[in-house]
DNA sequence: CACATTTTTTAGGCATCCCTAAAAAAATAA
DNA sequence: TTATTTTTTTAGGGATGCCTAAAAAATGTG
């Protein structure tokens, strides 16, 4: 049976696997808040159901299936996000939590809808990209803005859409996905970067700059 | 807690009521397909939360909070019942499964932002009432069709929404809320009913004039 | 009234999904 | 190499929400 659990536990390994790596079950306790027993015990569970292969002190990887159930559910997760803020008026700080509970319970019919009305896009409102009906996603290599060095110009590409307040912060600010950025100023050691936003300038902490994803060369969709 | 099966019993508990009335455990087993035993340890369960009373052998009744409870969630549902019509271009026979699994996950905001876009409405597609915010809800005397006389000019009220084949049926012959309907002839011993909707006659069977709610007063909202 | 039937209860069980505690294996450091 | 720390596993447990089987209470019938 694919409970709400298993889906949820496909979803943060398709996210910490990245590229195709093998995940630590730590890592997945750690992003989900529980036990490490817990997860291990998950882990059998969703390996008897042919969703992962674990190799023991190595990591999880999906399977063809396993992957395949993941991206639906990042689908609906982000497909949600999108209705949400263009169809019901939601900010895009609130839309996280409301996609991570209809995620698990929406049918087919429901996504398709929705992806009808939004015209099939391609990003959610945080930039991230909408995996395609049929399990695709689009691969991209994104850096963080705080790695980028002074005197570059980015575009970001994506925000993270965990945290409520600091994408409210984010928006006060006017970043958002495809806007761009001139790094002005780096202080050393992981400090504040200074950077400027349609004419200001804003500091910004490194917690900030972690979750902002941009690319170099500004026009490759 | 307030678990979705607690909502279950509770919306099932209080449609089983109707005007307050006792409700016995094998009622509520039989709505729910489970068994008897389970129902026994659920009311248990439920009135150790203050939200159900229990006198063994005659009943179960809603408290305050239980009945309040029901209410949001009868709200939540119909309210989605009709968004998802409005907004999604869902057939009324679909809404009621999809439904049925979003009630239990919709934030209060959620809910708001719907009963705003919809106008504050009454009824869901079906013709149900649909609880206000501060859980009142109209308290209607409708009666079956089946119970109806020859000769009679009733107004559809209220249908079913449980029978998404049988909806698809009303549809196609024109029976909606708010349409009359003229009972031209009732063959006896439960026979089927002789009807002319909009012009157009039907033999409706007992099983589909038991689903469909009517008054005799046409206009009275 | 006594018997049979129906309804409800109690008792015991099972699967799921989480937990803690402690043992075992691997990685790291001296 | 040996000791320490980290990671993973095994073992055992608890809550939930369902089940079946059988006992007990209420109801219906001649």
């Amino acid at each position: 049976m694919i409970t709400q659990a298993v889906q949820d536990y496909l979803k943060i390994i398709f996210k910490l696997a990245n590229n195709g790596k093998a995940v630590s079950t730590n890592a997945i306790a750690e992003k989900l808040q529980i036990s490490q027993a817990s997860v291990t015990g998950m882990i059998k569970k969703l390996s008897d159901l042919k969703l992962t292969t674990h190799r023991p002190y190595y990591g999880v990887e999906l399977t063809q299936t396993g992957r395949k159930i993941a991206l639906e559910i990042i689908r609906h997760h982000r497909l949600l996000e999108l209705y949400l803020a263009e169809a019901l008026g939601y900010s895009w700080d609130q839309v996280h939590d409301e996609a991570e509970k209809l995620e698990h319970v929406i049918s087919e019919e429901f996504e398709d809808k929705m992806a009808k009305i939004l015209g099939n896009p391609k990003a959610d409102p945080h930039g991230a990209p909408i995996p395609s009906k049929d399990g695709l996603i689009e691969e991209r290599t994104l850096e963080c803005l705080s790695v980028i060095d002074a005197g570059q110009k980015v575009q970001v590409k994506e925000v993270s859409d965990k945290d409520p307040e600091m994408l409210r912060y984010l928006g006060d600010i006017g970043i958002f996905p495809d806007v761009m950025i001139d790094v002005m100023e780096k202080a050393p050691f992981g400090g504040p970067l200074l950077i400027k936003v349609a004419g200001k300038e804003y500091n910004l902490g490194e917690r900030l700059t972690d979750n902002i994803l941009v690319s170099q060369t500004p026009c490759n969709h």
